[in-house]
DNA sequence: GAATTTATCAATCCAAAGATGTAGGACAAA
DNA sequence: TTTGTCCTACATCTTTGGATTGATAAATTC
């Protein structure tokens, strides 16, 4: 049997009319993908995927008018399986990281050769994530540095360490938003040897409230250390 | 002026001395690294790395004695600019996102031919962090998915919406540790001012105290700390 | 211009949180 | 055995937090 495979749709949306031009002149020519439709205005690309439903949307994240990420993640919300890949004149890590972040299937920059756009789009269309090797590099670079502070705030002298174990039950309870009575009786304790727990938590956190633990234990690889903060 | 290249430094570290020879012969054989170690513990590993000081070291993170990741986290620490290529023999999204979280280099599977693991050495070696193709696209779609339950609670419905702009400023001077008085100073208003303001978060947000408000506004995308969750 | 929303402040009252001191029993280490 | 730590508990007291009601002025919206 033979399987016939639809030609990808693709909607371009660029605010640089000229680059737009030679994009759409460039997918026409040289690939086997159908432009469904091109606009300079991020608002009219979002309308216009829905409208159309391309397969792939290639998408200027460097517009003034309108941010393209944020067009990015309101495309993504519509949860139409409306694959885009970011074009941008910058191979900045934050961009990068972000516009993956949001959901983007590819991230490509004009700068780059037209075969690597195709290619890019071939990758995507098939299904995968593409980003040129380099960004690729940049990209975890930003990664693991986002990490890298986390892993010093929780391994260095952290004061939950000098916690006992019923000290973190207690503020494991005080991080789910639990007052005294609720705590006494999920432990099974009086009231008033919670209070005497969570006044030694406030010692050893050195802090002078309730609010001011939680802030602590969350922000230093308490609740069980699998939250982990990443920068937008 | 003629740059004299020194011939970099590898330690090899696999729990199947079979494997553990083979890579070495490869290394030797094929490639320009030197290899100043090679064993079957990984915590021996760790203290070869002390000693040695390797450019490089290839970690098997499939060990059964000690975990490979662990290893790689604790040479990490040691902030000796050791770079680490997790060799694996499983192409799980959740292990090469952990490998890469905790700083690895690099990530090759053991299936792959040897040419690649000598490639991903000699970008690593560069400075470069190195993933196959095939394992980026692995990676990135697991980093994607950590981000959409995200992006569904903090778009959905979020009460924090309803908050006016006063509201907002007292809400983020709770989530920051503050009490009334604190943060009436904070804004040059009175105390009962400030507490009329708390009790409408506390209705708009559907909570009972301050805690609660913190909590449910750190969990909710809640403004400058934008706090992102992944699972580790 | 009227109606609504927002920000401000006050008084009052009750509940909850927090500080401080004391103390007995369990248990482990010295 | 003694020492120390931890968990438990109570009493007392002060402070803070929170609910409720009501009120005024300014800004916004209709």
């Amino acid at each position: 049997m033979r399987e016939f495979k639809r030609r990808s749709r693709v909607l371009l949306i660029d605010d640089n009319a000229d680059h737009l031009r030679g994009v759409k002149e460039l997918i026409t020519l040289e690939s086997s993908y159908d432009v469904v439709g091109t606009t300079t205005s991020a608002n009219i690309g979002i309308n216009l995927a829905k409208k159309y439903r391309p397969d792939i949307i290639l998408m200027d994240i460097n517009m003034p008018e309108k941010d393209g990420l944020q067009a990015i993640q309101e495309i993504e919300k519509l949860d139409m399986d409306i694959r885009v890949i970011a074009l941008s004149g910058y191979d900045d890590a934050d961009l990068i990281f972000r516009a993956m972040k949001i959901g983007a299937k590819g991230y490509v920059l004009k700068t780059m050769a037209s075969a690597q756009l195709i290619y890019a789009m071939d990758e995507v269309a098939a299904g995968k994530i593409y980003l040129p090797t380099a960004l690729t590099s940049r990209f975890f670079e930003y990664f693991q540095n986002s990490f890298k502070e986390e892993a010093k705030s929780s391994s260095e002298e952290n004061l939950l360490t000098y916690l006992t174990a019923r000290e973190e039950e207690v503020l494991d309870l005080l991080t789910q938003g639990n007052n005294y009575k609720s705590i006494a009786g999920k432990l099974f304790i009086s009231e008033t040897t919670v209070k005497t727990h969570v006044n030694n938590i406030f010692q050893k956190l050195q802090v002078n409230d309730r609010t001011q633990a939680v802030l602590y234990a969350l922000n230093n690889g308490f609740a069980n250390r699998r939250l982990s903060k990443i920068a937008v």
